[in-house]
DNA sequence: CTGAAAGCGCTAACAC
DNA sequence: GTGTTAGCGCTTTCAG
């Protein structure tokens, strides 16, 4: 890196630090003469001013924190890459922290991003109860939720209505004649687990079908959970026979796929499948797999612009896209029995 | 954020801020009594130390920057996720910086990086003629290349043997007998363009086949330039006739199996295709496309522990994981002619 | 227009 | 063991 400072330039030119400063910033009024000699001399010391520095002073570090459980997920790619178009046109810069899952991780990731002082921080926590963060909330640092948002009040989130999610999966289902329906969520202490249940079943309801126990199974959003979650309802299928499964994440959906095809059975032609999150590679698969989806792309936009509203950097007034919605993208195969 | 400092702290106990300091640091020695009452007024305070007042007086910042031309890309989001656990460790954080494909971005982001004194960086450069890192060249600043390396000579780079990733596609491809095999290119500029026609053209040769510059089309890594490429090249598929295609990216392999579909060819009956990077969902798509990989984890690893490295974190004498080798993953159903 | 002075919060000699 | 002193590099009153 550099090493070049004010100081050197101010002592070079025997003028002031200040001088120099107000000069490379332009803030103030400096004289023609002056602030071209203190531009020419640092273009040839290559001086680069030292944000550190201006951190400290200004108590402000222009950093955004991005708390994730795995980055290496499409779906969070998608939303950091998204975000980072929006909040870099500011002036912010990203600093990621990967808790690879873990809730300790993740409580010691959280506190390391607190001593470097970052303005404001987008967490995809993964612990449960919130306690990662519950020193934020009486604080008015700006904290913003996504994917999964902790059961406490007055948490500022971006996130679909995964109610909604499950309606629209499970009403597909019923159009295209469904009406034994399985299905694998979360854990039930997460809203994207406890949501997207309470969706399943209240569609369900409301078409006068009971909700059977027996159809339901639970993961953990790893793939391995979704593999013994549909070996589970496969292996009782005799008695509690079903014609389609909802599941509720796509390493999940990959995992229950599996173990659909280790059974012997085929998708769509024996069991429909309706996955969650599933990224399909473009339309270059001949078999894609349906699947709800949520506009991750808006979810990075909408968390930026909530992030630069806080900050101040960005009016109240300006236009917010809209809530993101769920969608249901209907593979290229799928045929409902 | 919390607003105490060792100041206030001191003054509360009427102790110097020194001593506050080295209570919390545990540096050196000081009274038991001294150091309880200390930590036990920084816990009543919840004192939480300034990183960037720390970073500013020891003129580093623990800080990592990763510049990328998009985080999105699963490849890109491997390598992240394996680097940062590597250097997480040693209390590092990775600062993201997503080039969205752009010089003129890539440019000032690593000017702005630059500003806020990274002790190392990390890039996949989209500057053809390295130009964006120039500055670095001279200097001692670690910098590490992936991806795509500009063809300058003492970079540290970590990359896999591009011609050996196209002598192992053309030989897969021979070996099933296939005699026509076209190809599709990134820009010859990049190394990643470069390496793997040179691969593919020597491999060719020395089984007794010339290489047909008609069989060889051009695109820049995106999805569309694939599927141009891909139609170009059946266009004249009636004079010059092949049996199998080689396409050197993720995208540009999506793009083309597109193009191949829209002619009403398929794959792999009609024409075989081996691609490049293609993350498959796991095993749960019926159809696999072969493709050549590079084991991302463990460039992320190994550029983490270069790094660590090169910031003297960890001693030189470290075991660091051999070099990353490209291997070929065959496809589910991919039989050839 | 420019300079002097104070300070952001912390660390690191160097004395006592 | 602990306090004093000096900054790290910069911004920002407040005078002149």
């Amino acid at each position: 890196m550099e090493v070049s400072t004010l100081k050197q330039i101010a002592e070079e030119l025997n003028i002031s630090i200040s001088t120099v400063s107000r000069a490379i910033n332009g803030k103030t009024v400096v004289k023609d003469e002056t602030r071209r000699r203190v531009l020419e001399l640092a273009e040839k010391y290559s001086y680069v001013p030292n944000e550190i520095a201006r951190s400290l002073q200004k108590s402000c570090t222009k950093t955004i924190a991005v708390v994730l459980p795995d980055i290496s997920e499409t779906f969070f790619g998608i939303i950091v890459n998204a975000l980072d178009k929006v909040v870099s046109q500011y002036g912010y810069m990203l600093i990621l922290a990967d808790t690879h899952e873990s809730v300790e991780k993740e409580h010691q990731l959280v506190q390391m991003l607190y001593t470097r002082r970052v303005d404001a921080m987008v967490i995809a926590t993964v612990s449960l109860d919130g306690g990662t963060v519950q020193n934020f909330l009486d604080t008015d640092f700006p904290v913003v939720f996504i994917d999964n948002i902790p059961n406490i009040d007055g948490l500022e989130a971006v996130t679909i209505d995964n109610r909604m999610a499950s309606r629209l999966a499970v009403e597909h289902l019923l159009a295209y004649g469904h009406k034994h329906i399985a299905a694998i969520f979360g854990s039930q202490q997460e809203t994207t687990g406890y949501e997207r249940l309470a969706g399943y079943q209240d569609t369900l309801c409301a078409n006068g079908i009971e909700t059977d126990e027996a159809l339901i199974a639970y993961g953990d959003y790893k793939r391995e959970s979704g593999y013994l979650a549909m070996k589970e309802l496969l292996s009782h299928r005799g008695e509690k026979f079903f014609t389609a499964v909802y599941i509720t994440s796509e390493k999940m959906t990959y995992g229950a796929l599996t173990a659909i095809r280790e059974s012997g059975l085929r998708v769509p032609e024996d069991i429909s499948v309706i996955g969650f999150d599933i990224h399909p590679a473009e339309d270059s698969q001949q078999q894609r797999i349906t699947s709800i989806r949520q506009p991750e792309e808006m979810i990075g936009q909408l968390v930026g612009m909530r992030l630069l509203q806080s900050l101040g950097v960005v009016g109240s007034e300006e236009n917010i896209p809209s809530e993101p919605t769920p969608v249901l993208v209907e593979g290229d195969t799928v045929c409902f029995a």
